[in-house]
DNA sequence: AAGCTAGTCAACCGCCCTCGG
DNA sequence: TCCGAGGGCGGTTGACTAGCT
């Protein structure tokens, strides 16, 4: 085994810091900060490497760390945000004041653990029947239905959660349209799809973008619409005739406008985190879809003609996105 | 009480990126 | 442009612990 260029001048203490390092470590960060991660042990008079005196500072010892059990929100911004950026735990880290990417990494490993045996017993049992035996691709079901066996139930969204590739989908996307995927952040009440799954949540429709799902979804009583999902994170299919709109993002929402200036659209943002998230990959299969551009500060559709454009404060466009099409 | 197992979590490893010389 | 140092971060390991037999 290697070790780090930082680690290997002189002989470095490994393993679990005392309290007298934890001591030593937390007087000269509080006096005299950590300008250079690399000078801290010796001027602090520890026999351990820079990268080590700055993980156990950042992970156990400053001041703002927050300890204890995930609180049922925290579990659920969690598994929000791992539905869209993945396994990036520090971006995940940084919506929870607090918690540090080893913490929620830790967390999240072990809830998968849980969910997998959960997903492998069941797989186990329904093919106990016909005779297959535990494989990969019982593993990889699991995967693939871990992550999403929330109300949400958006099963196009499956992934492997490991690699982050994009698999098929397991079921039929929702809406049969091939037009603009999008996907972004909010919360609300609940679509249910076909079989009475909760998909998304819904609160508002227009008539005339979803007249092609009105079998799927009994009522569409108004004008503007707002998806959202029990997990606060819609992803979904936009219907067709996103050709003539223009979308308007104001602070929260983005206005998706019509010709006449009308509102076709209002997707709202209302909490957990700023990004807009959509794959790039996407558009090789669906050359239309919508994202936030963050240079040009614009609503853009990839595969068409610009639809909006805004002076938002919308976070940065993410360009890896958990999902298949 | 002893041994085993699974879960938790702190810490390390190694890769990658950035930045400055 | 290249190279090395430093730092960030995801993956992995292993010590510890609680619960079960």
């Amino acid at each position: 085994m290697g070790q780090h260029s930082c680690c290997n001048q002189q002989k470095v203490k490994r393993g679990l810091w005392s309290p007298e390092e934890d001591e030593k470590l937390i007087r000269f960060i509080t006096t005299h900060g950590y300008g250079c991660w690399s000078e801290v042990p010796e001027k602090a008079g520890l026999q351990r490497c820079g990268k080590s005196c700055r993980l156990r500072w950042i992970n156990y010892l400053r001041p703002d760390i927050r300890r204890g059990k995930f609180t049922p929100e925290e579990e659920k911004l969690i598994i929000n945000l791992h539905n869209v950026v993945g396994n990036k735990w520090a971006h995940i880290a940084s919506h929870l004041p607090g918690r540090t990417d080893n913490e929620i990494k830790n967390y999240w490993n072990s809830w998968i653990k849980k969910k997998i045996n959960r997903k492998l017993s069941s797989a186990n049992m329904t093919t106990r029947q016909s005779t297959t035996t535990t494989t990969s691709a019982n593993v990889d079901q699991a995967h693939l239905d871990y992550g999403y066996n929330n109300p949400t139930h958006l099963s196009f969204l499956s992934q492997d959660m490991s690699t982050n590739n994009i698999k098929q989908p397991i079921q039929e996307p929702i809406f049969s349209s091939s037009s603009t995927l999008f996907m972004l952040d909010t919360s609300g009440s609940v679509l249910e799809g076909q079989n009475g799954d909760c998909i998304a949540q819904t609160e508002y429709f227009n008539d005339s973008m979803w007249q092609m799902n009105k079998n799927q979804i009994p009522e569409l009583p108004s004008q503007v619409l707002n998806f959202s999902t029990n997990n606060g994170i819609y992803s979904g299919y936009l219907p067709p005739l996103m050709e003539n709109l223009e979308g308007i993002v104001e602070g929260q929402s983005c206005h998706l406008n019509n010709e006449e200036g009308r509102d076709e659209c209002l997707i709202q943002k209302q909490h957990v985190f700023n990004e807009w998230a959509v794959d790039q990959t996407a558009s090789q299969q669906c050359p239309n879809y919508l994202f936030w551009d963050d240079e040009q500060q614009q609503v853009q559709v990839v595969g068409e003609e610009m639809v909006g454009a805004s002076s938002s404060n919308m976070g940065p466009m993410l360009s890896s996105y958990p999902t298949a099409l």
